[in-house]
DNA sequence: TCAATCCGTATC
DNA sequence: ATACGGATTGAC
């Protein structure tokens, strides 16, 4: 009867398909493949394609997916037995291990790394509780016919199968189509073809767009419907979008668009048994759609019908952990994959959305020019100038005379302001005394810094001093340090509108919305609140602490920002006005005035072109010790012609290097040589580890 | 000529 | 980490 006893009794072979192919939760890139095991026969039916396992590699026990069965192995000498099955649970579906590689490719990286980010730890009492739904879902039934505004056009004809395979190819994006209904959905009428659009992803059609929203848009209920119309087709989706607050908004608007039960949203701040129970009923197909933050671009949804990604040029979407992939490419390339329809949607176009455009990967959408004049606040600029005699309560919140006016217009007219103030702590940076240009590198065009307040301004990318300046604008030779992330309290504001209740909203805690009645909202990019009604007028202060920012997206970020609180303003017609302190000449300050954010983008993107900055060439960046560096260096063979900046001290006894290839097309070469130089290296397990970095966008 | 030992390499 | 193969060494 006793069971426990030392010798493991000889195990057979599974009949049926006897090996298992295995993904090992090894990141060393030398390792970095399956290997295969043996399927013990009385874990036949639980070694699932999908299943977390548990094998002997290399003497020791570690984690694994089983990735398939097989009646053979290529492998030449003899096949261990897999320790054990960890759970039945199909965890991991093909689609998500072919993203996986895919990323993990594409970013230098290994597969291991990548599927620690896809696939949340598991957690054994979700996974056996999880048959009954938790509280925050409906029946299962409800899953299979989302109601409210996706129920019409949900029929799809058969003609369209065909057309699902070619994803690759540029047609797919949204052509007007007669006959079907498109889902009640006014909002996406005012964008030309925004109905067809609805209408393409309720047919099951793979279509990509990039959508630039109008002002004062409700982004969530434009990106609930898209989803709805992918779900009324009988398939998933997923939608990412970059914080807990944006989660909240489009959570409401979802849950008004499908009813309850339906999607889950994954976060962060989730514990771990809630975040692998909501995990699972995606992957058991218990909801169709799921929304979260940046992780969720892995979300295991059935029949991936559509992706879709909020303000894709937020920071936040950049994954902190190796190998540092950024979810927007990782939508995309799961689109690509799954024949998915996609939607980049923002108020803001970032030079990658505009790179889909120009390659026709997707189509544009944008509300005509009456529309969105229709819909904007009236933009002006102004300079910094106070008159101290007219606007003397001006003078204390060191406020421009129009932006004073402008506050306390609106404000006696009886609606909010908001005051959009930069955070303080940006790198300090240089730019042409004449112009204002961020100063950059004559040799590679690299962005200029300073290391310290006394030192020779140098370039943060090759290292080289910059002894003979020349702005590429206007030729000026001068560089002047930009004194940066200057910060206005709210007390100072206050000041200026006696008697005005003052309300922040930043880093330490965060206002949601604010109600339509007289007060001042400081707010931090990023944290600014909704508005009921919108807000009377926008102030944008101390634009420069966002335009001379060392970082070559400075004028793309600033550019987004600025719109990102424009937008919470009223029309102008219902009297909305923003105010932007700064020089009406600059490209980014334009295209605030004209509220023409698609031109700024073409403009930043045939610049990134000339420069030679992503996302017209593909960048890695390449850190750590000097040693391991240089040896790192010299096992990287690339047969296209790159270029190679640096080292610069990189903090911490590193260094930084920067490998630069001259085409898209190169960057999957340079990717793969990179992984085979850092597989020569963990083999011989050289000292000292190199990290690399694929179009790190902290960087430009 | 064979066994003990060392070293590099693969890891199923 | 550990196991293995091939090379190297030393004793008969």
């Amino acid at each position: 009867m006793s069971t426990t006893r030392r010798a493991r009794p000889a195990r057979q072979p599974a009949g049926d398909r006897p090996v298992a192919r295995v993904a090992v939760d090894v990141s060393l890139p030398h390792l970095d493949r399956p290997f295969d095991y043996l399927v013990p026969e009385d874990q036949a039916e639980a070694a699932v394609p999908g299943c977390r396992v548990r094998v002997r590699f290399a003497g020791r026990l570690v984690d694994g997916f089983l990735l398939e069965r097989a009646a053979e192995s290529d492998h030449e000498g003899r096949l261990a037995f897999l320790e054990r099955v960890v759970s039945p649970e199909p965890v991991l579906s093909n689609e998500i291990a072919g993203l996986a590689r895919a990323v993990a490719d594409r970013y230098a990286g290994t597969l291991a790394d990548v599927l620690r980010l896809a696939v949340p730890p598991r957690h054994g009492r979700a996974e056996t509780a999880g048959t009954k739904p938790p509280d925050d879902a409906a029946t299962p039934d409800d899953a299979a016919t989302p109601g409210g505004a996706a129920t019409a056009g949900g029929a799809a004809t058969q003609d369209d199968a065909a057309t699902q395979d070619d994803a690759a190819t540029a047609g797919e994006a949204a052509t007007p189509a007669a006959g079907a209904e498109a889902p009640s959905a006014e909002g996406w009428a005012a964008y030309p073809a925004g109905r067809a659009y609805l209408n393409a992803l309720a047919r099951g059609r793979p279509a990509r767009v990039v959508l630039t929203v109008l002002p004062g848009e409700e982004w969530p209920h434009r990106i609930a419907e898209a989803l709805a119309a992918a779900a009324s087709a009988g398939r998933g989706a997923v939608a990412v979008v970059p914080d807990a607050r944006d989660l909240d908004r489009l959570d409401a608007a979802v849950t008004a668009a499908l009813g309850p039960g339906v999607h889950v949203s994954l976060h962060a701040a989730l514990g771990p048994a809630e975040r692998y129970r909501r995990f699972l009923r995606a992957s058991r197909g218990e909801v169709a759609v799921v929304i979260g933050t940046r992780a969720a671009v892995f979300a295991p949804v059935t029949r991936l019908g559509l992706v879709a990604i909020w303000d894709d040029g937020d920071d936040l979407y950049a994954e902190p952990r190796a190998p540092y992939p950024h979810a927007l490419q990782v939508l995309l390339t799961r689109a690509q994959l799954a024949g998915a329809g996609a939607l980049v949607a923002a108020t803001a176009r970032s030079a990658e959305a505009q790179l889909l455009v120009e390659t026709r990967w997707a189509r544009e959408m944008a509300a005509g020019r009456p529309t969105v004049r229709r819909r904007a606040p009236a933009v002006a600029p102004t300079g910094d100038d106070i008159d101290r005699e007219r606007d003397p309560a001006a003078v204390s919140a060191r406020l421009p005379s129009l932006a004073w006016r402008t506050a306390r217009d609106a404000l006696a007219a009886g609606a909010p302001v908001l005051v959009q103030v930069p955070r303080r702590g940006y790198l300090p940076s240089v730019s042409c005394v004449e112009c204002h240009a961020p100063a950059r590198c004559r040799h590679c065009a690299g962005p200029l810094e300073l290391r310290s307040a006394h030192a020779v301004a140098a370039c943060r990318w090759c290292g080289r001093p910059a002894a003979d300046f020349a702005c590429r604008r206007c030729g000026g030779h001068l560089l002047r340090a930009a004194v940066v992330g200057a910060r206005r309290t709210a007390e100072e504001m206050g000041r200026a509108f006696p008697g005005t209740p003052v309300r922040t909203s930043g880093r330490d805690g965060v206002l949601d919305s604010v109600p339509g009645e007289p007060a001042l909202v400081i707010a931090t990019p990023g944290a600014e609140p909704a508005a009921e009604g919108g807000y009377g007028a926008v102030l944008l202060v101390d634009t420069w602490a966002l335009l001379t920012r060392a970082d070559l997206r400075a004028g793309e970020e600033a550019l987004r920002r600025w719109l990102a609180a424009a937008t919470l303003a009223r029309p102008a017609q219902r009297g909305g006005r923003v105010v932007i302190v700064g020089d009406g000449a600059l490209a980014p300050v334009q295209a605030l005035l004209r509220w023409d954010p698609a031109t700024f983008a073409a403009r930043e993107l045939s610049e990134r072109r000339e420069l030679g900055f992503p996302p017209a060439t593909r960048l890695a960046s390449l850190t750590g010790p000097p040693a391991a560096l240089t040896d790192m260096m010299a096992l990287i063979s690339l047969p296209e012609p790159s270029d190679v900046l640096g080292p610069v001290p990189a903090g911490d006894d590193e260094e930084r290097v920067l490998v630069r290839v001259g085409s898209r097309a190169a960057g999957g070469v340079l990717a793969a040589a990179l992984h085979a130089a850092a597989a020569v290296r963990s083999a011989r397990k050289a000292e000292g580890s190199v990290r690399i970095q694929i179009d790190p966008r902290d960087l430009w």
